[in-house]
DNA sequence: AAATGAAATGATATGTTGTAACGTGGTACC
DNA sequence: GGTACCACGTTACAACATATCATTTCATTT
C-alpha cells in the first residue's frame, strides 16, 4: 500500500483478535467473554457496522438479547484504546487491522457499495493538524474521511 | 486569515443572506419564504445547528410548527448549492459564509463550547483527494473535521 | 378567470442512532 | 462475611433522519 510510509502487521481473524486482546490487557481492562464476542463480530464485518448491527449478530450468537446500550460502552472502551475506529459519517465502525498501532485514520468511504478502506498518511493527518493549530485550535482528533465511490463499483 | 489562499467576501446577516438568495435563484432554485427563514434562523447560528434546533426556532418565527422533515428537506437543498455545510461529525449544519464559492471545508469543532471555525486550505484538501485517488478511489466529497478545544477554551 | 401541472410544503408515521439512570451479579481484598 | 469495584443487564427515553402520501401554491396555458 503506497500511502503506508512504515511496516505494519495485518492481523487477521483468530490473529486479530488475539492482537485485540494483548492490547487491552496492556492498557489495564479486562478482556471479557462479551468484549471478546463483539470484536469478533466487528471484526467480521468488511464495511463499517452499526452498534445495532453488532447488537443483533452478538445476540443471535449468545442467543440472549444484548442490548444496544452495553454494545455501546464497549466501542467507546474498544475505540479509546484504538481497537477499533468510529467513521463519524457513517455512524459505524471498524475493528482496527493492527491495534497497538496509532494513526490518525483515513477512511474512504464507498458510496455505491458502502466498503471502507482505511488509508495511513501521516504527513497528511500532520499537515490537517498543523491547520488546526494554526488557527489557534487544540487538536485532539482529526477526522479525515472521503465519500466517493470504490475502485471495483467505478 | 493565514489559511485563505485567495480572497472571500465574507457576508453577514442581511448581506448573506441576499447572496444566498442570489446564489440558490442562479443555480435554477426557488428563494420562498420557508426557506430564506430556515436560513436565516440557520445563519443567526455562531454553532452548528441540528434540524431540530432549526425546526423549533422557526416554528416559533412562524407561529406554527414546522416539522423537521421540511426543514431537513430544505438544508439538503442548501447543502447541494453550498449554502450551507453539514458538519458531520456533530450532526448538524452551518451557514456558508461565502456562498457560490466553491470550496472542501475544513471544521475545527470545540468540543468544550461547541463552536466551530471553518478554514479553508485547498492544498491540504487537494492532498487528501490525491491520496484518495492514490488508492484508487474516485473521491467525491472529502469530509475534514478536527475535533478538540478552541482558543477560547484553552 | 378557470384548468392544468409542477414544485414546495404539510402531516403523520416510523426507522435509526445514541444516552441516562439504576439494578444485578461476580470477584478481589481486607 | 462485609465492602468496594467493575462489567453487564434492563428500561426508558432523547436525538437524528427518512418514507409516504396529502395539500397548497404558483406559474402557465387556454
Amino acid at each position: 500500500m503506497a500511502t503506508h510510509a512504515h511496516h505494519h502487521h495485518e492481523h487477521h481473524g483468530h490473529d486479530l483478535a488475539d492482537a485485540a486482546q494483548k492490547a487491552l490487557t496492556a492498557a489495564g481492562e479486562q478482556w471479557t467473554d462479551m468484549r471478546a464476542d463483539i470484536f469478533s463480530v466487528l471484526a467480521t464485518f468488511d464495511k463499517p457496522a452499526s452498534a445495532y448491527d453488532i447488537a443483533d449478530l452478538v445476540s443471535q450468537k449468545r442467543g440472549k438479547r444484548v442490548a444496544p446500550n452495553s454494545v455501546y460502552r464497549i466501542l467507546d472502551l474498544f475505540v479509546a484504546n484504538n481497537l477499533a475506529s468510529r467513521v463519524e459519517s457513517a455512524n459505524a465502525y471498524l475493528a482496527n487491522a493492527h491495534p497497538g498501532c496509532l494513526h490518525d485514520c483515513i477512511f474512504l468511504i464507498c458510496d455505491s457499495c458502502g466498503s471502507a478502506t482505511h488509508i495511513d498518511d501521516d504527513s497528511l493527518t500532520r499537515n490537517v493538524r498543523k491547520a488546526a493549530e494554526a488557527a489557534g485550535f487544540n487538536a485532539v482528533r482529526p477526522v479525515v474521511e472521503v465519500r466517493g465511490t470504490c475502485a471495483d463499483c467505478d
